[in-house]
RNA sequence: GGCGGGAUAGCUCAGUUGGCUAGAGCACACGGUUCAUACCCGUGGUGUCGCUGGUUCAAAUCCAGUUCCCGCUACCA
């Protein structure tokens, strides 16, 4: 009888720069998963790779002077290097930039086109020729250009486009009748309250504004959107064709079981993603889980802080299963895990070394002293034994009704309450009192023989958790005879000597240098260049606030009466996450004067303040670097 | 602003269709034990179950209102 199939995919890590241990976290979780699914016979295949296209690869390779293909080769294998550490059983590790892949989406792109549901269009909305922006309609002053006031016209910079529209109705469709297709529930109401159920808007899918990626081959000035393309890889990696020569691989794990990703992208995979499908007329994924963030427990991880964490780190503190243990346990269904140092250890201390480790340790180590090794069983039962081998029997189905509902950290938890339950068994049966009593010799090796069936037992489960850890355990309770010396399998860590090598650590900066510029460095989409005349069209001063407070119906906003010169504005700001009322006033800031005044929430706002925002959103004021009066001219 | 979720022990959270003295893990304290990695086992909370009303014999659990937090989203000029 044929073993079902199972495909089991992680997002692919775009190839930016190192991954973090949040990053990693997800193909761990993944290859818990996957060698849960063989352990059950399953005939898996787990996909993971990397992204390699886009802008920002374009800008960072030309940064570090090599070529975008060296840049992502390098990143590419470092990621590699790192799921290999961590122990993951991936079957196939595609790149995005791999042959097969490349010349597989463009097939994909032309076929899409060439039915009608890609088709040639315009950026939405309308042109300003002589500013060179696009507006779209809502930002139209009586139908004409905000900026001058001139006529627009059409759009003329052309894009592929995606009828997103056409497939809308099977997708809500779909959500609807298979409530298990998404996951955690809570955001399905999401995608379909504010995408699916308000409309959907055809998708831009292709870029003319950079070159690194895949080229659209019947129009080479295009590029594929990256959303297309990354997507695509679940089912070019095992071995797609549109063109009806898809491989047996592909026809066997097509539909994928599982799509594991964060949670950011849901909405990639939950409605772009199944209608690409829809299009070329594949069946859709089962089930698409977005797994909460692993965060840093004083706030986001940031190498300035000199806090980021990194899996290869980690591993050389506690090694790869501590690590595998900690992220899976750590990581809740629905509710973001928090990392940290002291969290490491007091979690390595009290589950691993003391409930498990001391528990193995212990058991050996009274199975040689009192029997030389060796201990069968002799029968000499008692009432306490009953419940210590029901606990064992029932451990496995415990932990599989986990892993059907993915709650890997629930499971987890499941072994190790077997483990906690061995622990009371030997406080129960006093097996260094049984030894005193020649008498008791059976009854004593009785109970080492259920301890050491019970932990073999909870060992064998922990194989999809912490492969290695499993298999020592299971070696050194062998067949028939246990080691002789049981090895330590997680030392007692003291707190403060570990945090006193972090230190050394962060302080000789040894911490994957060559990536240390990543977060002092942002990059953005880039807009068409202007010229100087049409800089000089927007009128930059020094503003000082006067007053500011908060606007009452909006979460964001913040209103500002402003002095600039000799007038004073009221100016609408989105910055009230970043800002309170009170430390703005006083400031001085850079004011856009000259903008169309316009009504935010219903409160007019007469100019902008200009803000800086990094890769997380914060924002900063720009201010004048010395004291200036309130109007002076920024030019 | 729209939609959704949450608010329970020092910390992280469970609490099914309302029902007996509200739970788990960690941390802490005390006791026991010694096979073991100073481990393991046991015992210990007077917790306003966010706040206010309501329904009910009975509410953490249902309803209304309210405060605060979070997620997604939005013309965050």
């Amino acid at each position: 009888m044929e073993k079902p199939k199972y495909y089991i995919t992680t997002a692919i890590a775009y190839t930016s720069g190192k991954p973090h241990i949040g990053n990693t976290y997800e193909v761990v979780l993944a290859d818990a998963i996957a060698r849960y699914r063989r352990s059950q016979g399953y005939d898996v295949f787990f996909q993971t790779g990397t992204d390699e296209h886009g802008q920002k690869i374009e800008i960072k390779a030309q940064e570090a002077g090599v070529s975008p293909k060296e840049f992502v080769d390098h990143v590419a294998g470092e990621i590699k290097s790192i799921w290999d550490l961590m122990n993951t059983s991936y079957d196939k590790f595609i790149r995005t930039t791999d042959e097969d892949h490349e010349r597989q989406i463009q097939k994909v792109f032309k076929k899409l086109y060439e039915q009608g549901d890609i088709y040639k269009g315009y950026y939405e909305g309308m042109y300003c020729t002589p500013c060179e922006s696009f507006f779209t309609e809502s930002q139209l002053v009586d139908g004409k250009c905000p900026d001058c006031g001139r006529e627009v016209q059409p759009a003329r910079e052309e894009a592929y486009f995606f009828r997103m529209s056409k497939y809308a109705d099977r997708l809500i469709e779909h959500i609807n009748t298979h409530p298990e297709f998404i996951q955690p529930v809570s955001r399905k109401n999401e995608m379909m309250n504010n995408f699916l159920l308000p409309g959907l808007q055809d998708l831009c899918v292709s870029r003319t504004s950079f070159k690194w990626g895949i080229p659209v081959d019947f129009d080479p000035k295009h590029v594929v959107y990256v959303w297309l393309d990354a997507l695509t890889n679940y089912i070019t990696g095992i071995g797609y064709d549109c063109g009806g020569e898809s491989t047996e691989q592909f026809q066997k794990y097509w539909p994928a079981d599982l799509h594991l990703i964060g949670k950011d992208i849901i909405r990639f995979h939950t409605i772009y993603w199944p209608i690409f499908l829809m299009a070329l007329d594949l069946p859709l994924p089962k089930q698409v889980f977005g797994h909460p963030w692993l965060l840093q427990g004083d706030g986001k991880m940031s190498k300035s802080k000199g806090n980021v964490l990194y899996a290869d780190t980690l591993v050389d503190f506690f090694g790869v299963d501590a690590v595998r243990y900690f992220v899976l346990h750590e990581m809740p269904f629905d509710n973001d895990g928090v990392i940290s140092w002291e969290l490491m250890v007091e979690r390595i201390n009290s589950d691993l070394a003391n409930t498990l480790g001391n528990l193995v340790n212990r058991t050996i180590s009274m199975t040689n002293k009192y029997f030389g090794g060796s201990v069968e069983d002799r029968g000499a039962a008692e009432d306490v034994d009953a419940d210590l081998k029901a606990a064992a029997e029932r451990m496995p189905q415990l932990v599989e009704q986990k892993m059907e509902e993915l709650r890997v950290a629930d499971a987890i938890t499941e072994i190790f309450a077997l483990f906690k339950r061995c622990n009371k068994y030997i406080d129960e049966t006093m097996p260094w009192a049984l030894a005193k009593d020649e008498a008791k010799k059976e009854r004593l090796e009785t109970v080492l023989y259920n301890l050491i069936e019970s932990i073999r037992k909870g060992a064998a489960q922990l194989e999809p958790f912490m492969p290695e850890t499993s298999e020592k355990i299971l070696a050194q309770l062998g067949d028939g005879k246990v080691a002789e010396k049981p090895e330590i399998l997680f030392a007692r860590l003291d707190l403060k000597e570990v945090l006193a090598k972090v230190e050394e650590l962060y302080a000789q900066g040894g911490d994957a240098p060559e990536s240390e510029a990543d977060d002092n460095v942002i990059d953005i989409e880039a807009k068409p260049e202007i010229t100087f005349e049409e800089f000089g069209k927007m009128q930059f001063q020094v503003g000082e606030i006067l007053e500011c407070e908060a606007v009452s119906k909006s979460k964001k906003l913040l209103c500002s009466k402003v002095r600039v010169g000799s007038q004073v504005k009221q100016i609408v700001s989105g910055i009230k996450a970043h800002y309170t009322p009170e430390e703005m006033v006083g400031k001085k800031v850079m004011v856009l004067v000259n903008l169309k005044p316009a009504k935010l929430a219903g409160v007019l706002s007469e100019g902008m303040l200009l803000c800086a925002e990094d890769a997380e959103g914060n924002l900063a004021l720009v201010t004048p670097e010395k004291d200036m009066p309130a109007g002076a001219e920024i030019c």
